[in-house]
Order: structure tokens, then sequence, then C-alpha cells
DNA sequence: TTTTGTGCAAACGCTTTGCATTAAT
DNA sequence: ATTAATGCAAAGCGTTTGCACAAAA
């Protein structure tokens, strides 16, 4: 259950808390290779994960592994269920001034912005509290 | 240059302008077999992202491909170059009015959002402009 | 007839996993 | 001594690509 304390756990931490610039799990792997020469990229993926789940570090956009489609060509925000994936458009209005106040907190060129909001689907509240009410049963 | 008129485009198209529910290539590739049952997955890789090119689809990648990490635990939005790939933190305010909205608009239980604003990094601008200075090099 | 597009399968990049060994508790 | 974590390699998954053949133009 509790984690344990090894070498390469902590370097991992270290690298991450140690840069600004959002590595992936190959960046961390390389930087972690420098000074322990032997770890395995599995086990920087694993920390990494775990560390994640422990809420030491975040792992930024994991949920959009696969590409999703859209006829929808007008500019609108999307809501995905975390339990269930579904991805749904969101009847709500875009919001410019997201972009000028990001044009002056940054010296980047603004192109556009995509909001993702996450929640869970009707469907998927109704499946959890039908598991609440009819079992013990943890996590499906 | 053109784009041929071919029954396995059409059928892409129809597809994902026929749903609503931002399916993935996978998705459409079986939809597609019902009808053409010899098309092939790359067919289907190719006409979806060959129709986003055509601006008739949009690709919807929540985030970029690969996973990034962030020892930033605070709530933030993030700023991704669409040339180089960089990962930037936005030093601005969080909407909360943003999940408020989301949750009088759709029957989700809202448990966050996420906002990448999308830009061109004050390096790749620079490397953008030099080229267009030296040479009459199109795209890098 | 000339290309572009197709089907198929192999390759790709990122990530996860099985397993025998190592090391933290 | 116990058992979680490691290194390694193989497998998994979504996606891309090379190529000979088919079909739009």
């Amino acid at each position: 259950m509790s984690l344990r304390q090894t070498r390469q756990r902590e370097l991992v931490l270290e690298i991450v808390r140690g840069t600004m610039d959002h590595p992936s799990a190959d960046q961390v792997f390389r930087q972690a290779r420098r000074r322990l020469p032997r770890i395995g990229l599995g086990t920087v993926y694993r920390n990494l994960k775990d560390l994640a789940a422990q809420g030491l570090i975040r792992e930024i956009h994991a949920g959009g592994a696969t590409a999703r489609f859209d006829a929808n060509m007008g500019r609108h925000y999307h809501i995905r269920c975390v339990d269930c994936g579904r991805l749904g458009d969101l009847p709500m209005s875009v919001d410019d001034g997201l972009e000028r106040e990001a044009g002056r907190a940054t010296s980047y060129e603004i192109l556009g912005h995509q909001v993702e909001v996450l929640g869970r689907c009707p469907n998927c509240q109704n499946l959890s509290k039908s598991i609440e009410s009819h079992s013990r049963q943890g996590r499906v």
C-alpha cells in the first residue's frame, strides 16, 4: 500500500520538480540515466504514474490519447466523461477574452485555444448509483 | 493537388457528419466496413487526415500525443507552441465561471476543466522570421 | 492514359506488462 | 524474511507508411 522510497523514484520526482518545461517520460528517462545509468524506461513510466496517483506531480492531457473527429467546424468547447471517455460538445459561448489575456501574459503569438471540461456523464452517474445501492463492490 | 471523389472518402465524411459523438478513427472504420467491407483502416486514417486538411472535419487531440508531466500542482492553464511542441505554464487566472456555465449547459457532474492555448513561442517566431528574410524556402 | 487512392501488411512511437532479480522495509 | 520495485524485453495500441494494384480523372 505505502510507497517505498527508492533512488529511482526520488530521482524521477526531483527531475520533474527541477524543470519548468513539462518533460515527456522519455525526456525524464534520458535525464535520469545520466545519474542512474541502469534505470529502465519502464521504471520511469511506473514512477511517473505512481507519483501522479499520489498527487505529487500531474500528468497533462493524458486524456487525449486517441484522436477524435468532429464535423462541427464552428468554435466550441468539449466535455469528456472521465469514466467512459464519452466526448460531447458544450453548448456554451467561447471566451475570446481568454486569448487576449494569454497574449498579455506571454510573448507567444496566440493562434487559438481549446477547453476541455471534465465530468461524469449522466449514464455513468446512474451506473455508480446503482452499484452503490445494490452491492458493496468498489470500482468496476 | 485536387482530391478525387471516391466512395471511401464520401463514406468517411458521411459517417463523421452523421454522428454527434466524436468517433475515433477505429469507430469510423468499423462503421464504414458495414457498408464497404473491403475498406482498409489505413484508408480511413488517410481520409480523416485529408478531410481535416480540407477543413471539412476537425481532428480533436485534446492535448498532445505524448503525455507531459508537471510538478506544479496548483490549478493553471498551459500554452503550446504549434511549431516546436514546447509547453509552458500560463500565468493567468483560472476561470471558475466556465465550470459553472458548463454545469448549466449539460447534465454532467462537473469535475474540472483544462485550457490549452495554442500559439507560436518567441523562439519559433524568430526562426521563421530569419527564414523569410534569408531565403525563399517555405514551411520548415 | 495518367495519377491519385486503395487494401494490405509491416513498421512506428509511446506506453504497459510479465517475469526473474534486487533492494527497501 | 517479506514483498514492493527494478531492469529488461516483449507485447499492446493507435497511427503511419511502402508498395503493388485498382479506379478516378
